[in-house]
DNA sequence: ATGCCTCAGCTCCTGAGA
């Protein structure tokens, strides 16, 4: 069973792509089961479900105008679908979570955060406490979790390509990673690090200034599994090609695969 | 310090992304 993960920016301009790609897998002899999408950047009555429908998916999603907005597809239909932190009081469409084979799956977009002492900070802070508190729950309900998407956050300095010059800048500070180990502290495991790694793996790149040829990048989209399902994790990869792609996302799916 | 790029929208500029 594989599941992945992917921030799109704009489903409008990457459902090609990613519908090329679903069918890539597929050619391939395994499939995607689950796929979680970040920043459709689309209202509900925008989303293409019908493309996904003939691709063979089921679809779950949870649209906002012009920013955010998380999709799940999946090969059997979800159930017990969630939209967004339930107790957590949010303008944004960040999060979406449904049961697919007896795993429960938490997509999440986790906020940018801008700048650290910024507003935008602080709203990632309160939001990373208020997932944390609900994961827990869902994790007491669910053993067999999954929680992936575009965390925004590294771990440490494997995953920056410039870990001096980026010290404490967004996304790489002390703060936000004492988050990121709490949720892994509720027992969960990062799957990417379970296996042996090429150095300088990263799931994003700036567009500007050819970063992607440079590999100038940062390892921010993460798929964390529970303590039940890390026996079944056979390998976690972070597929480069649509990067390569004309007129590409910023970020790179990941994929990981589970044993049946 | 800023632009470098890309996307959406109150679209020929701006805000935001990361």
């Amino acid at each position: 069973m594989k599941l992945a993960t992917w921030n799109i920016n704009s489903l409008s301009v990457r459902l090609p792509q990613v519908l090329d790609w679903l069918a890539a897998q597929s050619a391939s002899g395994s499939p995607i089961e689950v796929l979680a999408l970040q920043e459709l950047k689309m209202t509900d009555d925008k989303f293409p479900v019908d493309a996904f429908t003939a691709a063979g998916y089921c679809a779950q999603w949870f649209g906002q105008k012009t920013y955010n907005g998380v999709a799940l597809l999946s090969r059997t239909p979800a159930t017990d679908v969630v939209k967004n932190i339930p107790g957590f009081d949010d303008d944004m469409a960040r999060v979406i979570a449904g049961t697919v084979e007896e795993v429960r799956v938490i997509g999440a977009y986790f906020p940018n955060g801008q700048e650290p002492g910024s507003d935008k900070f602080e709203y990632k802070m309160e939001w990373l406490k208020g997932l944390r508190k609900w994961v827990k729950a869902e994790l007491d309900a669910h053993p067999k979790l999954v929680l992936m998407g575009d965390f925004n956050i590294t771990f440490d300095e494997l995953d920056m390509w410039d870990p001096v010059g980026l010290k404490d800048t967004i996304h790489c500070t002390e703060e936000e990673r004492y988050h990121l180990r709490a949720l892994i502290a509720l027992g969960l495991h990062d799957s990417f690090r379970l296996f042996k790694q090429a150095p300088k793996s990263f799931s994003w790149w700036d567009y500007r200034d050819f970063a992607f040829r440079r590999n100038r990048g940062l390892r921010i989209d993460h798929i964390l599994v529970s303590n039940a399902l890390k026996p079944l994790a056979q390998a976690c990869l972070v597929d480069k090609l649509p990067r390569t792609n004309e007129r590409p996302s910023d970020h790179a799916p990941v994929v990981l695969t589970l044993a049946a």
